[in-house]
Parts: C-alpha cells; sequence; structure tokens
DNA sequence: AATAATACTGAATGTATATACAGTATAATG
DNA sequence: CATTATACTGTATATACATTCAGTATTATT
C-alpha cells in the first residue's frame, strides 16, 4: 500500500466515522463540515488522491458513491498462535509452547507479524511491558538500536531493548532497574535474533 | 419487531444486498431496477412502510439516506472507535473526539467493549499503562477495588485505579509515584464512573 | 359497506450532489 | 528551473435523487 498524507488519513477516517454513524458514506459537503474545509473542492481532491492510492473506490456520478477498500477483508480473522516463554533451558519457539491460537486481523498493529509471544517476568516493565501481556512479533533481522527483540541466546529466549554498542558487542537492555544488563560478544557467543516487537495486547 | 410483508422483505434484502456489493445504500431508481419497479414511488412506499416499522431509518432530504436497524449491531460490530482523550475541561468521550475506527474482532478481550481510549500522560505507567496506548473501555458501573476505571469529575477525564476507601470517600490511585492519589468525597463532589478497562493495545 | 393498508404506474419538481474550471500557495522531485 | 503532488478557496452547473401529487387495483380490518 502506497503512503498516505497525514490530511489524506484524516480525510479517510472522516468517512470511516461517518459511515460508522449514519450507515452511508458522506457528500463532499459532509466531509467539509466535518474538516472544517470551505471548498467542496477540497474533499474531491483528497477523495481522488485516496483513489488513486488504493484507499477508496469512487464510483462516478453517483451520490455518496465512496466506498472503502479493504484488502484484508478476505484474510480477515486470522489466527496466529500464542507462544509461551517457558523457562530458560527449554527448546522455546516451538510448535510445542502453542498456548492456542488467537484470532486477530493481520496488518492490526500496521505493520505484519508472525505470532504473539507471551511474556514472563518483569524485566521489561517501565517499557509498560507486564506478565502475561502479548507481544506481537515479527520475525525480521532488521533490528535498529532500541528496538525490542526477541532474542536466544543458546536455549534461553528474553525480550530485551537491542543496542549495538560497537561491530562486535551487542547490549540487551531490560527496562527495570532490578534487573542488569546483558552484554554480548558475538565473538564468543552465538546470539540469535528471533524477530522484534511491532506491538501488544493485554487482557484484563 | 413488527411483521414485515413479503414484498417489503425483498426491499430490505435489495437494500442490504445493495450495500454489501456497493458500499453504499441504494437511490429509490435503484431499487426499482432491482425489483423490476417502474416507478420510483414504488420503493419509496415500501421504504416509508419499513421505516414505520421500524427496520430502516431514513434520513429527509439526503441521496441514499438508508440505514438498516440492526438490534443485534453491538455485538457483530468488528469496528470499534478510538476516542481521544483530550486536555483537561474538554467533553471528552463526545463523538467529535472519535480519532478513527478500529478493527478488532468482538471479545477479543473475553468480555466485551464499547470503545477505545487513547492514553495521554504516564500516570498509570506502572500498570504498563503508557503514552499513546489502547484501553479497551467496557462502559459499566460494575467496579470492584483494584479495577483501572475511567473517571469523570466534572469535565475531566482520567485512568486511574478505583478504591473504595469508605462509603462516602472513593481514591484514585495513579500508577507513578510522580502523580498523586485523587479522593474524592461523594458528598460534595460528583464522580461519575464512564467504565472499566478490560483490556489494552500498543501498537510500536 | 367503509376504511385502511398494500402494491403498484406515471409525471413533476425542488434540491442535494458530483464535478469541472479558475485561482493561490507551498513543498518535493528530476 | 520546470514539473508534479499537495492543499486549499470560490463559483458554477448539469444531473442524480428525494419527494409530492394524481391515479388504479387488491386485500385485509372494523
Amino acid at each position: 500500500m502506497k503512503d498516505i498524507t497525514s490530511q489524506q488519513n484524516k480525510v479517510l477516517n472522516c468517512i470511516q466515522v461517518y459511515i460508522k454513524k449514519t450507515g452511508f458514506p458522506p457528500t463532499r459537503a459532509d466531509i467539509c463540515k466535518e474538516l472544517g474545509f470551505k471548498s467542496p473542492n477540497s474533499a474531491e481532491t483528497h477523495l481522488r488522491a485516496l483513489e488513486k492510492k488504493g484507499f477508496i473506490s469512487i464510483e462516478s456520478g453517483t451520490s455518496r458513491g465512496i466506498s472503502i477498500i479493504n484488502p484484508e477483508i478476505e484474510n480477515e480473522g486470522d489466527e496466529y498462535p500464542i507462544i509461551g516463554l517457558v523457562a530458560a533451558g527449554s527448546p522455546t519457539l516451538a510448535t510445542e509452547n502453542v498456548e492456542k491460537v488467537f484470532n486477530c486481523p493481520q496488518g492490526f498493529f500496521g505493520s505484519n507479524f508472525d505470532y504473539f509471544l507471551r511474556v514472563r517476568g518483569l524485566s521489561m516493565k517501565d517499557a509498560g511491558i507486564m506478565e502475561d501481556d502479548l507481544i506481537a512479533v515479527k520475525k525480521t533481522q532488521d533490528i535498529k538500536n532500541g528496538d525490542i527483540v526477541i532474542a536466544r541466546i543458546d536455549d534461553e529466549v528474553t525480550v530485551k531493548y537491542f543496542h549495538r554498542h560497537s561491530p562486535k558487542i551487542v547490549h540487551l537492555q531490560p527496562a527495570n532497574e532490578d534487573f542488569s544488563n546483558i552484554e554480548v560478544d558475538l565473538e564468543h557467543t552465538e546470539l540469535f535474533i528471533e524477530g522484534k516487537s511491532v506491538g501488544l495486547i493485554r487482557e484484563n
């Protein structure tokens, strides 16, 4: 999907909210009223841009002929496994650790992801990650400093902030002062990055 | 619900199918075309009958202003509004604060809920609730001590732990030592509980 | 037997709406 | 430096649409 400007996003949200509220799409004038535009052509040009980028379709010559294109509607009701972060020394992230499957629209967190990880412990407490939270994990090696990663050293899986300290040294930092920084020397220790966190779900 | 004639039922189905297919409701002429009527007034009178019986609502003077009234819409709605927790003194939780709608399977958090609240500030930091998180809010007055509630005092909306200290005194407790406890004397101050948190979503 | 509701055709009309055209202005791109 | 995309205001207009009025006919309800 092509990128969208903030104004175009406002218009898109406006359409969604309007449909949710009234049951039918807005006119150009309705959009202007909602967003404070003074000319119907302001709405018109935004609609054309959204259509060009594939977010909506417009039926020409038809009043309120706007419909939102949701390419993920067919794939709706995707099931993602919830994997338990079990005690150290176990072969985690394997199929046998699947707690259950969880129904969640794809692209729920903007980016795609692969599975949910059930969090154990409070080592990332100050990042707002609590015990039993579900982290949406995207399998990737594309990690930037400051990303929250799911890292494996030997058989132990851990969730930490990633910081490349030097070409050979990686720091895995907790977000809780009761836990200590893990310094990994890549020359002597094998570090495997399972992926990174792209979202979080908590059930109260 | 009153009984419906077979012709009226055809019209009702026609509307539903049309919306499903196009994303917006039909005009009188569209209905005629679908069902073989030769006068727009045929559709008009059926629509009036359906409105009178409570199956649809018609927005007067509005093209395609038909919406289907579905009493089970709360149970099958997949789209939930995200409401921004705006600055103090504003009439929050009103429709005009809807940021956008968020697609989420019903019963996502075990319990049903009504909307998402966008969190501002860090007053519940130690409960793992961070800025910009989305709290799934269930509108209810069924609150137990220790629940995370969305409370309103005058026009100010806040998210806090609920603790009934005595029959007339309620404590609204933050989860951040930088913030102070709010003691509410129900005899002198009006406290309205909007609902409670049943879940949380974070987009990284 | 009279009234009301249903089920249509057909024509007429005011207005709600899409949409083109004419401008102004800013930021990004090649 | 010309071009394209974005982001608007403002005016104008053909037409898409809701809606009323005038009929005809059939079937329930009182």
